[in-house]
DNA sequence: ACTTTTTATTGAGCTTTACTCAATATCTAT
DNA sequence: ATAGATATTGAGTAAAGCTCAATAAAAAGT
């Protein structure tokens, strides 16, 4: 006897344009990347969230690769754009920082699956693929040359610092505290972490002030006074 | 026609003691990992590497990912003990920042493709075997724990010192550091780099001087608009 | 309205690779 | 020399990425 009630018949799927199709892949791979990491993640899992079979997601996506690609740069373009409209509301060296770093923060916090997924197989990645991913970083993390090179020019900051050096203390230890906040399962403090992160980097990278009585501490509060009074 | 000579018939690699055999399949895992990848990386090219079939590595190890996990072990339990034996002949807080920063950029830049698999295969894991990996890094890390405590002891740097933030800060710098580095194909210019991570993280956590014009009457005045501005 | 063209969708199958296992060869101890 | 232990093998399994010819449905052309 033949049940074949059990052993269901696949309904077709309703036909879709390239791009709707395209779309809701998209969207269910990154559930699914997210989910389960690159590695485990399975293609046919892909098709079945979408409701269709695993060889339409290869007519719209050369290879699994390429998917998490795109994803990633559906992602970068969002966050990148985060920052830069974001940042022309920020006047000042310290503020600018402050905000990159609280807003990179915030993504890690909210995005924590998907940016491991990112870091990791943007690195372990074939050589070719991985290239345009770190394009699309270098580009997400452009706006620090400026900050510093402007912070210089204003003999804020000293005239040695090192602009590859503060970009990789900076996001890299963002980084590190999201792998931190993965293995053990607890929320960054965005705001605190911030702020210390910020000050241990600004305080690392400033001019030395001729005037002694104007301290750190003093410089931040005219800062966030003028910022306030700015608005 | 068959000809034998092309197709050759295998000679059976000699046996060998199960403690020879395994240092073998290791040090053999190490050159394919870094080669390859872990992903890319072949159980059957490990064991073609040692002169073994297939079969042979999995009798020693129970799977690729073990046998991974087997690799970082020992290269961490070499690189921790080369930091607690060389930490001792430093004294002073800046001297031991210097020589872990130092010492850690050296192991990046001199294992840059073991490294690398390491912290790609540490996350992407599943979470049973890469726990000890993990508590592995934690004891290479710790030194900086102790180093940070005793300055702040000593009052040599600041007394709200995360030192969470501080490690990260280090740890992450270097390593992203180390991306830049192979997706560069540039080595690192280690003393250099060190210097200045140094300097930078060190400016940034270390105590005010005392200085005269910094009066209590500002410190308090700072305070007051600082707890108004935070509510 | 009917035919043709285009293309979205399918499901069966191919390939690769981690992993298993029963059979066999070789070493060691008695 | 015999027996037991175990290192090694090669064939075979399963899972997953990927291919492709066939099919169905929409769009375009007449």
């Amino acid at each position: 006897m033949l049940n074949m009630n059990t052993t269901q018949t696949r309904k077709r799927a309703p036909r879709q344009s390239r791009e709707a199709r395209s779309q809701a892949i998209l969207a269910a791979a990154r559930q699914v990347f997210e989910r389960d990491g690159y590695a485990a993640a399975k293609v046919a899992d892909i098709a079945a969230e979408v409701g269709v079979v695993e060889g339409t997601v290869f007519h719209y996506f050369p290879s699994k690769r390429a998917l998490v690609t795109r994803v990633m740069e559906e992602f970068y373009q969002n966050i990148t754009q985060e920052v830069l409209s974001g940042l022309a509301e920020h006047p000042g060296t310290y503020e600018q920082l402050l905000f990159l770093v609280r807003t990179h923060l915030g993504v890690m916090r909210d995005n924590a699956a998907l940016c491991s997924v990112i870091l990791n197989s943007s690195r372990d990645a074939d050589r070719e693929l991985s290239k345009d991913i770190r394009q699309l970083n270098r580009d997400y993390t452009h706006p620090i040359v400026d900050i510093i090179k402007q912070g210089i020019a204003r003999g804020e900051l000293r005239a040695d610092v090192s602009i590859p050096l503060v970009r990789n203390t900076l996001y890299g230890s963002i980084e590190h505290a999201m792998w931190v906040q993965l293995a053990d399962e607890t929320a960054i403090d965005v705001d605190s972490t911030a702020r210390q992160l910020t000050d241990l980097v600004y305080r690392g990278i400033r001019a030395p002030t001729r005037d002694t009585s104007h301290s750190t501490e003093v410089a931040q509060l005219v800062n966030r006074l003028n910022s306030i009074l700015d608005n």
